[in-house]
DNA sequence: GCTTGCCTACCTAACATTTGATAGTTTAGA
DNA sequence: TCTAAACTATCAAATGTTAGGTAGGCAAGC
């Protein structure tokens, strides 16, 4: 099914749209902008998407899709522990175009129609908050610290990666994904603890 | 120095432009929007600000004022240890608006005047960044642990602070200040370890 | 071979709405 | 009367959307 994505070109469309999108937002973002960024003129998007509301909701869904089958993956092949996990998964996160949860939600989602937000904030709970949720579950078991609540530490960490997406430009000595495994070790410092 | 203050009516402006702002963002927000929050037609606002681009400057610089001196208040109040002074700060910070640094740099500043937003930008070192990297570096100075570099960290745990703003909606458990309590117990235990 | 029809992938032109901004007018209170 | 604080009316630019046209390729049918 979905036999809507056969084109190549359609999917040139929906790739710049998805990197303009998680960089700038959805009502940053103008269908002029995503045209200039594909050379051609904006009324030609219409050919290919009805609408700019549709195409945010095309591109993201796509996005979580894509999130759910990599976190799916890099969590199974990291079978080991949840601290490896966590490493894991952080990494592929930071590979991928930027899935900014916390602006989707405060500032996308309201712009667009509850139904279309509404279908959003599922795929987003089933792609990303409930993978992550079950590695921390995890940590929760192993440890006999009293943790805060698996879906309270889901938004701490997704509020990290996005917080390391964008680290100080200052800091050239490492690379992000130099910095994202210190702040994790930080991270699981804690949640071992003692 | 800004006797530009002085009106009461002026304040109720700059008060809804903080709160909508500080909620949507810039681009979401219309000034029809504002005028409306204020029970007014939209032209009046130009009675008390010169534009929609200076009334977002003025705002935020108020904000990041008032988080300069908050943080620093606090943080001498709580002189005790860097722990002690991670916990007031969080408080403080969640008694505030929301100061979206995330948003703020990469939504927000896109938009406005390459001058307004170094400005902005230098105003948000000293308000917050500068004022957080204290404490951290404290931090660093009383374990023997390796840890990230304090801009990091301050990255990190303004992140952390943002996550717990819009925690998930299920769980009514807890306040966000109980919330954010356990949160930096966690990332507390990490900094000093062992 | 050449025409016809069709499809893909753009284009130009125009439109309605939204939005920031300006100008001039009105009203209430000291 | 003078001023603070609103108002109405209008504008230009930006933006999402629609309608209709065009160039090129490809296959069928004569």
């Amino acid at each position: 099914m979905n036999d809507s994505t056969h084109s190549l070109s359609r999917e040139r469309v929906l790739d710049a749209a998805e990197r303009l999108f998680s960089q700038r937002g959805y009502s940053s973002v103008t269908l002029r902008d995503i045209a200039q960024d594909l050379d051609m003129k904006q009324a030609s998007l219409y050919y290919h998407v009805k609408g700019k509301e549709e195409l945010f909701v095309e591109v993201t869904e796509r996005s979580l899709q894509r999130h759910r089958e990599g976190l799916r993956e890099v969590m199974q092949n990291e079978a080991l522990n949840w601290q490896g996990q966590l490493h894991a998964v952080t990494h592929w996160l930071l590979s991928q175009p930027p899935m900014n949860v916390t602006r989707v939600i405060q500032s996308d989602m309201p712009e667009i129609s509850k139904v279309h937000a509404d279908q959003l904030m599922m795929s987003m709970y089933r792609a990303m908050l409930m993978p992550l949720e079950q590695i921390f579950m995890q940590a929760q078991q192993e440890t006999d610290l009293p943790l805060p609540h698996a879906g309270l530490l889901v938004g701490a960490f997704l509020s990290l990666i996005e917080g390391i997406r964008n680290a100080p430009t200052n800091e050239q000595y490492f690379s992000k994904d130099q910095a994202a495994d210190q702040i994790i070790e930080v991270l699981i410092r804690g949640l071992q603890s003692r």
